[in-house]
Parts: structure tokens; C-alpha cells; sequence
RNA sequence: GGCUCCGUAGCUUAAUGGAUAGAGCAUCUGACUACGGAUCAGAAGGUUAGAGGUUCGAGUCCUCUCGGAGUCACCA
């Protein structure tokens, strides 16, 4: 594949040496898409050199302009417009170009490096079904292993199940007093469901209990002596909640001795532990299908939660840690901007930084990876600066290579989701409305196979929820409004997917009608909408680049749709098939499979599908 | 209070330090006996929270201020 850009990035460094006598990195010359209004397909930033030649800004273009056009076959013509060079790029070029990109079946992606890269997401509890929250984890996980996938990495894609602790333990608890017998098959639910329901059961029985309590004589006593003179009654007892369920619950008591009980190995209770969480994950691996997403290795903190004593042991060993009087093992990390962290408390027992210390450490022996990265809402971002900061002072070998894809928590336009006010979207909920309305809106000239039509309406329907949530930058919160998500219109999957479908209609048509396009070679004349959807094109192989450094998929959401855009109109203002010649009907049928074939492949990185009709 | 992230049109958002800040939704107006109208075109909508600074050039980098969120547990 030819690599236009460089090349005129080191012509352009060349032609400084040779016209000014002076050194510039060709990596560091600024090449941009000419903006429409101008004549030119690429335009050079020569400010930077204008100093070094002592020129004025005209002068210098001009001079670099003329020595390209001398000196690079693929540089046609120049012009010069307030200090920018704008370079047009021959006709011949650009249809070697579209040959070579429909010559690629990987066009865009790099060849493998043979490093290996570990991207954990997901990762939930097992006492409830997925949400929204963990929809979007998932897709930032999945595209984010894609793109690595795509510029070359050996990727591993897990999660850490937690299976285990006190929320599982109340599901539990609440299932045997007020569940035993029934079954997901019984009550006909899908069966996380049916394990959340206990665990929302459980809820509400326990703050029942909590507001009897709250009116005896002992709960009276303990707001007259503890209340801080600020709270009034609902706030001390809305603080007091956790220690009142450590210690005068009844259903708390049951729930610490069945952790007890988990933690003895007690058979009754390890029995009922892997039938509760068997229902867990029959349920989410049918919301993982739903979501097209997969793992290649599941750790579960069953295995992992006793992990990192050994690395507290090497801590102590390095003096990166100290034993404090009572035993408890710290970490000091002022002098880096943090605090001081236990690593070991007292008694021992490891805390949950501990658990990441060991279980890092145990997945680089298991998969070697130079590179790890976590997918986890941003109100963990102080826990991971201090993870990493821990690895690197104990010097593990992958330390360079840790990266927390932090994302903003998602919003409903109502405000923040609530377990205990029923705000949360339910993931599986959310997947059947925009399948439902998908199904809605397909048109008479889809599918008709019933089967057929499900299908389309589940990768339009998807693909309408998974582009409005990845289309936002991971950083920034997301406001979910339900309604817009299943939009259908405008910025959003489903629309990308009409330009692939009309594409893939034309296809067919040539198919049908034995059209040869050999000829597109011999086309001449490429207009402007034509240009622009080949540099559009030719930027792809870049944009897959930053986005796989940047851990941001928003930048192919972003991409995908401009260069839907600019096909939608570029299909409503020029004729395809009654163009003006044979060799015109050729060059844009060819044009055409070459950006099907782009969309394909960049909304696959988002992991969304595209149907062949709708 | 310390640290981190965010602040762009009524709403949701885009813009490797480059030319007149670009879209979508909502509102209004147009375009199919044409390759699929889930489309296209047009109108209206902006002091990029504010003030300084660096730069040939700042939404973007630096400083301060304001507003919002998160976090600062021997919880996970």
C-alpha cells in the first residue's frame, strides 16, 4: 500500500534541508485534509519553517510547493492562500489508491507485532443482573480490544467475576427464607433476574427491619447520644445504616454468618453458592450474546481474593512497604502527590488494593502481557493511581504498560440511577425495547423471512443503542435519554447502516446485471465529492491508529458517520449507475464497495454489525 | 479543604495548536414516476463558563476565578 502522507511529509522535510539548509523531523510536518471552500486535496503547514527560512510565510509555501510538484509524481498542482500550501493530489494516484484498498481484505488494520495487550471490563457482581452502567463498560471494553486487535496486539480479553462477599451472601440468605423451592424455571424468569429479585427482596426486608428498629427504645438511645448536633433524625439514621447492619441486624447476622459459613467451606452453603451464581451466569451469557461480546478468560475473586500476600512479603523485602506497631503493613506514597495505603491489615487479611496487587501479578505470569488495561467507571481513578503506582515502585516488568480506561459514570436525564429508587436500566430491558422498535420501523423492502427480519431488527436495533453510547468520549458522563437512544435518524447506527445497505443494493445490482468495472482505472474527471470520499478513505488506516493510542473509540464513531454522511449525499448528488460513461459507473460502483467496505469494518471495531438490508 | 475529570447552540455532541468552531435532535422551509426518503438541501440557533498569559495562530497549552461531578475507608 502506498503511504502517500509520509511520503509528502519527508519530500516536504527534504525540501527544507535543500531550499533553507535546515534539519526538521519529517514525523513533525503538519499535513491536513484541505478544508472544502479551497482548491486541493491536502494542504501543508509551513508556518513552523517560516523563521528558520527567513521568509515570509507566501514565499516559503511557494517555494516548498513548487519543489513537491518537481519532485513528488503524486503531487499534481499547487496553490498558495494566506501562508497555506494546498497540494492537488493526480487523478492517477487516487485510482492506484481505490484498486489498492479493494486489493486488501485487512485494509486500515496493521500487521501483527507479536506483543500481547490484556484488557479486563465488565466485571460484575453476581448478586443482580446487568445495567446500563455495565453496557457501557462493555462496549469501551470490547471496541477498545478490537482496536488494539487492529494496529497489531495479541489481545486477551477478561473480567473478574465477583462471586463472592456480602452482596451474594444476601441473595442468598433472602432465596432460603423466602425463596426455597422456586427455580428460574419455576417462576419463569430469566435467571439473573430471578437472583436479583432476591437480592431487591432482601433490600427491602432489611429496611423494613431497619425502620421498626428505628422507633424502639435502644434506636432512641443511640440517636440522643450519637447524633452529630447538624443531623437532624432521617440523617443520622440514613448515616447510622451500615453500622446498624453490622450490628443489631438480624437479617445482617444471617448474612455474616453465612460469609462465615462461605468462608469455612461449609458443603450446604458452597452448594447453594454455585446454584445461585449458576443462574447468575446463564443469565449474562445471554446478555453477553445479545451484546455480540465475548471473553477469552474469566478470573473470579472466589480465586483471587486471598491473592497478594506474597507481593506484600517482596514489598517489605524492597522497603517499599512498612510493618506499622500493630502489624498492619502501609505503603507511603506521599511524596508522589497520594497518601499512605494499607496493603495488609492488622489481623493479616488482605484489603481490596491487596487482591489487585496479586491478581496483576498472577495474570502476567498467566498471559505475559506487556500491557494491561482496566476498564472501570472513573470514581475508581484514585485507586488505580495508586495500583500503578505501587507496581512501579515494586518494579514489576509490565508496570510500564498499566492503563486505566477510565469512563464517566451514565446519567439519566432524571438524574444519577438508584438501585433504591428502581432508576437503573436494566440491561436486558433496554436491549428488547430497541430490538422492538427496530423490528418497527423495517421496511417493506427488507427482509421477508420472519427470521430475517429479527436479525435485522437486532443488529438495527443494537446498533442504534451501542452508537449513542460509544459515540461520546469515554471521559465524559453520558446523559442516557431512552428515547433518543433508540433514534433511528440523524448521528446514529442505523444510519451508518443505510448508507452500507444502499451501498450493498447497488452491489447486488451489479451482481444481477453482469457489470463489468474493470474500467474504472480508465476513469478521468474526479470531482470534488469523489476526492473527498477517497481522502476520507485514505484516512481510515490513521484514524484506527489514534483511536487505538488514545484507548478512544468515539474517534471511529465519529469517523464512521462523516464518512456516511458524505456518501448519503454524494449518492443523492451525482449519478452512480446512469453516470455520464461507462468508466464513471465503474470508478463509482468501485468507490462506493471500497467505503462499504471501510464502514463494515470501522463500525465492526465499535462491534456493530451491519445488516445487508433494512 | 487536597487531588482528578468535565464545562462548546435550547438539548446531545465534534474539532493531531491551523483557514469562517462542524454535526445531530428539536423548530421552520423545500426535494422522489431517478441507484432504497431510516436520505438530501436550506433557514434559524455560538462572547467555546469568565479573566489573564504563551504563540505567527488557542475551544485545544499555562495560571487564576466560577460552576458541576468523582474521590480522599484496615468497603469493594
Amino acid at each position: 500500500m502506498m503511504q502517500l502522507i509520509p511520503n509528502l511529509q519527508k519530500a516536504v522535510a527534504t525540501a527544507v534541508q535543500q531550499l533553507f539548509g535546515v534539519e526538521t523531523e519529517w514525523q513533525k510536518v503538519q499535513i491536513n485534509q484541505t478544508p472544502a471552500e479551497f482548491t486541493g486535496d491536502y494542504s501543508v503547514v509551513v508556518f513552523p519553517f517560516v523563521k528558520l527560512a527567513k521568509k515570509a510565510p507566501d514565499q516559503v509555501a511557494q517555494e516548498i510547493g513548487a519543489y513537491l510538484q518537481e519532485q513528488v509524481p503524486e503531487v499534481m498542482a499547487f496553490n498558495v492562500i494566506k501562508g497555506f500550501l494546498n497540494l492537488e493530489i493526480s487523478e492517477q494516484y487516487w485510482l492506484q489508491f481505490l484498486q489498492a484498498v479493494l486489493n486488501d481484505p485487512q485494509y486500515g488494520r496493521q500487521t501483527p507485532n507479536g506483543r500481547k495487550v490484556m484488557v479486563e471490563f465488565s466485571s460484575p457482581n453476581t448478586n443482580k443482573p446487568l445495567h446500563l452502567g455495565h453496557i457501557r463498560n462493555i462496549l469501551l471494553g470490547w471496541s477498545c480490544s478490537q482496536l488494539l486487535e487492529a494496529v497489531g496486539y495479541d489481545v486477551v480479553k477478561v473480567q473478574i467475576i465477583n462471586d463472592r462477599g456480602v452482596a451474594i451472601c444476601k441473595s442468598m440468605v433472602s432465596w432460603l427464607k423466602w425463596g426455597a423451592g422456586k427455580t428460574p424455571e419455576s417462576e419463569q424468569i430469566k435467571s439473573d433476574h430471578f437472583v436479583g429479585d432476591y437480592y431487591v427482596l432482601f433490600e427491602r426486608n432489611s429496611k423494613a427491619e431497619y425502620e421498626t428498629w428505628q422507633s424502639t427504645a435502644e434506636a432512641q438511645e443511640f440517636l440522643a447520644s450519637k447524633r452529630k448536633p447538624s443531623q437532624n433524625e432521617k440523617d443520622f439514621f440514613k448515616d447510622y445504616k451500615n453500622a446498624w447492619f453490622n450490628t443489631h441486624s438480624q437479617l445482617g447476622a444471617e448474612v455474616r454468618e453465612m460469609l462465615l459459613k462461605w468462608e469455612a467451606h461449609d458443603p450446604d452453603t458452597i452448594a447453594l453458592w454455585k446454584q445461585m451464581n449458576g443462574y447468575v451466569y446463564a443469565g449474562f451469557d445471554q446478555t453477553y450474546a445479545d451484546l455480540g461480546v465475548h471473553f477469552d478468560k474469566l478470573y473470579y475473586e472466589s480465586d483471587t481474593y486471598l491473592l497478594g500476600k506474597d507481593i506484600v512479603e517482596d514489598g517489605l523485602k524492597q522497603n517499599v512497604f512498612f510493618r506499622k506497631e500493630d502489624g498492619s503493613v502501609w505503603v507511603d506514597l506521599t511524596d508522589a502527590g497520594f497518601d499512605q495505603k494499607v496493603v495488609l491489615r492488622a489481623d493479616g487479611t488482605s484489603v481490596y488494593i491487596t487482591q489487585d496487587l496479586g491478581t496483576a501479578r498472577m495474570r502476567f505470569h498467566d498471559f505475559g502481557c506487556e500491557k494491561m488495561v482496566y476498564v472501570v467507571a472513573d470514581e475508581q481513578n484514585y485507586h488505580f493511581s495508586v495500583l500503578f503506582e505501587i507496581l512501579k515502585r515494586l518494579q514489576e516488568p509490565y508496570a510500564a504498560g498499566l492503563y486505566h480506561l477510565s469512563y464517566g459514570l451514565v446519567e439519566l436525564p432524571t438524574g444519577r440511577m438508584k438501585t433504591r429508587e428502581g432508576t437503573v436500566v436494566d440491561a436486558d430491558d433496554l436491549i428488547s425495547e430497541v430490538r422492538r422498535l427496530a423490528l418497527e420501523g423495517l421496511s417493506e423492502r427488507g427482509d421477508t423471512t420472519e427470521a430475517a427480519q429479527l436479525e435485522t431488527a437486532h443488529k438495527v436495533g443494537m446498533a442504534a443503542l451501542k452508537y449513542f453510547i460509544i459515540k461520546v468520549h469515554p471521559h465524559k458522563k453520558m446523559i442516557f435519554n431512552p428515547e433518543e437512544s433508540v433514534d433511528l435518524q440523524g448521528q446514529t447506527g442505523p444510519y451508518i447502516q443505510y448508507s452500507y445497505v444502499r451501498i450493498n443494493s447497488l452491489m447486488q445490482r451489479v451482481q444481477r446485471e453482469q457489470i463489468d468495472t474493470a474500467c474504472a482505472t480508465d476513469y478521468t474527471g474526479l470531482n470534488a465529492a469523489e476526492k473527498e470520499l477517497l481522502v476520507a478513505v485514505q484516512d481510515y488506516p490513521d484514524v484506527i491508529r489514534q483511536a487505538a493510542d488514545n484507548y478512544d473509540p468515539s474517534l471511529v464513531a465519529n469517523y464512521c458517520y462523516n464518512l456516511a454522511k458524505n456518501f448519503h449525499r454524494f449518492w443523492h448528488d451525482v449519478s452512480i449507475f446512469n453516470a455520464e460513461t461507462p468508466e464513471a459507473r465503474a470508478f463509482r460502483l468501485e468507490l462506493s464497495r471500497a467505503i462499504g467496505l471501510v464502514l463494515k469494518s470501522g463500525m465492526r471495531l465499535l462491534g456493530i454489525e451491519m445488516p445487508e438490508r433494512m
